[in-house]
This record gives C-alpha cells, sequence and structure tokens, in this order.
DNA sequence: CCACCGGGTGACGTTAACGTAAGCTTGTGA
DNA sequence: TCACAAGCTTACGTTAACGTCACCCGGTGG
C-alpha cells in the first residue's frame, strides 16, 4: 500500500549503481519505473525486481535471462510451475557454475605445478652462480 | 636446425586453432611465420610460441600479456631475470584465479541455500494440495 | 538574470578475441 | 583450359553491459 518511490539517485545510493544501468535496465525492460513528468520513480515492484536482478547477476545469469524469469512472475498465476521452472534454471546454471569451478581449480592446479618447476630452475642458476 | 615448416592448415590441425585465430595472432605479434612468396609457414620458434599462448589463455593470461611475457624471452639473454619476472607475473595471476574461484565457491553456496529455500517452498504447494 | 544542479534523451565508444564475407591469387588435377 | 581448393588481404560484424558525451529542460539560490 505505502509504496514510497525512490528518485533514480536514491535507487543507485540504495543499490550501489549507476544511473546509466538503471535506465539500461529499464530499455532491456527489466524494471518499469513510473514517471512524474520526466522524473523516473522507482516503487516497491522494482526495487524488488532489481534486487533479485543483481542476485542473478553474482550466479551469471544473462541479463536477458533474468527478464525471462521475472516476467515468469509477472504473469502472477500457475505459481508452482513458475517456481519448477526457476528452480530448473538455477540448477543448470549451478551445474555450470561448479563446473566452471572444476576448470578453474584444474587450471590453478597446473599453474601451480609451473610455478614449482620453473622454482628449481631459478634454483639451478642460484647454483650455477655459487660455483 | 632441422626445422620442419609447417603451413596454416597442418598448424590448426596441431593445434585446434582456426586460420582467423593464427593470422590473428600475427597481427597482434604474437607469432612471426615466414613466407613463401604468399604463403605462412611455421617454424619450431613458432610452434613454441603458440603453445605457450594457448597455455597462457588457459591461465587467464590475456593476449597482450602473454605478447610482454614472450617478448622477455626474445631477448635471449638474462634468462634469470627473465624468469623472475615471468614468475611474478604467473604468481599474480594464480592469486587473482583463486580469488575468483572463492567468489565462485561463495556464490554456489548462496545459490544451494537458494534452491533449498526453493525447494521447501514447493513443498508446501505439495502439502497444500494434499489437504 | 544567470549559473548551477538533477535529471532526461539519444548516439556513439569500449573491450577481447576472433567470425564472417567479399574478392584476389596461385597451384593443381581432369 | 577450366574449375576448384587453399591462401591471402581488407574490412566490417559480434557479444555484454554499460561508460561517456553532447545537448536539452525545469527549478532554485544568490
Amino acid at each position: 500500500m505505502d509504496d514510497d518511490y525512490l528518485t533514480i539517485r536514491q535507487m543507485c545510493d540504495a543499490f550501489d549503481v549507476t544511473p546509466r544501468t538503471l535506465r539500461f535496465y529499464e530499455a532491456k525492460e527489466l524494471i518499469f519505473p513510473l514517471r512524474d513528468g520526466q522524473k523516473r520513480l522507482y516503487g516497491r515492484r522494482d526495487r524488488g525486481r532489481l534486487k533479485l536482478i543483481l542476485q542473478g547477476k553474482r550466479f551469471g545469469f544473462a541479463l536477458e535471462e533474468m527478464r525471462q524469469l521475472l516476467n515468469l512472475y509477472d504473469r502472477g498465476d500457475a505459481q508452482e510451475e513458475q517456481l519448477r521452472r526457476t528452480m530448473n534454471a538455477a540448477r543448470e546454471r549451478l551445474a555450470a557454475m561448479v563446473r566452471q569451478r572444476d576448470e578453474l581449480t584444474e587450471a590453478i592446479d597446473d599453474l601451480r605445478a609451473q610455478l614449482d618447476l620453473a622454482a628449481e630452475k631459478l634454483a639451478t642458476f642460484g647454483r650455477a652462480a655459487a660455483e
């Protein structure tokens, strides 16, 4: 009921984003602020969506993916089905993240091994100089 | 001595890259194939560099960074200093990769938690339907 | 009156690592 | 000789998520 509306600047401060970002999200149809004349006014709904968007970004969802998920919730009905779909998307993302982490771990281990080799080689320089 | 030279296609097959990639690397001054008229010929040296480049990519080095590292080894002298610098660069990369993995791990844990919450919520739907 | 501030609207720039397409040459087998 | 394949060069396209710039508008304090 008491949707206190925020200006773009207040939103930026609250969520630590730039005005450009909010306008950009609006252009991408992720959020739909009201207008007071020219000025954008962001209500509870937009804040909720933005929060989800930023969370999604953290999980590696692309903006377009988030838009689709958010739109699911906009149609308001069939809650269960929506939740299922969202969970499926999330599970796929999760699997991708785990894969990515595994690859990273491999690369880390390999790089460490290379560094060890290099350290040995460097030691031979030291010994050569000590003769 | 016996630099057997490879054509661009042979290189592509050997390293699993496209011709475009090799020409691109050349334009970026990462490799320097000889020319037989128009045709590029890749020798031992270029193969070595390409191998390092692809390794570096795996570790997340940018091409420009790789170029600088490779150039270090081109001047041929002061081996020890070169090795040191390369190791320093590698250590920084390693630290960045570890940081990145930690962040990813956090995000993974968070997403898992969210999924668990969602699963609970979904269960309430099931119970509601069972009444 | 005027500078300034907050906000708004395009439109173009940025970054990385190539992909893609057009059109030219050169070599080769039928 | 002709067509075809492989290479070559040049140049523009792609992707994501904004940043930057130039310019406009309306209200306000001095």
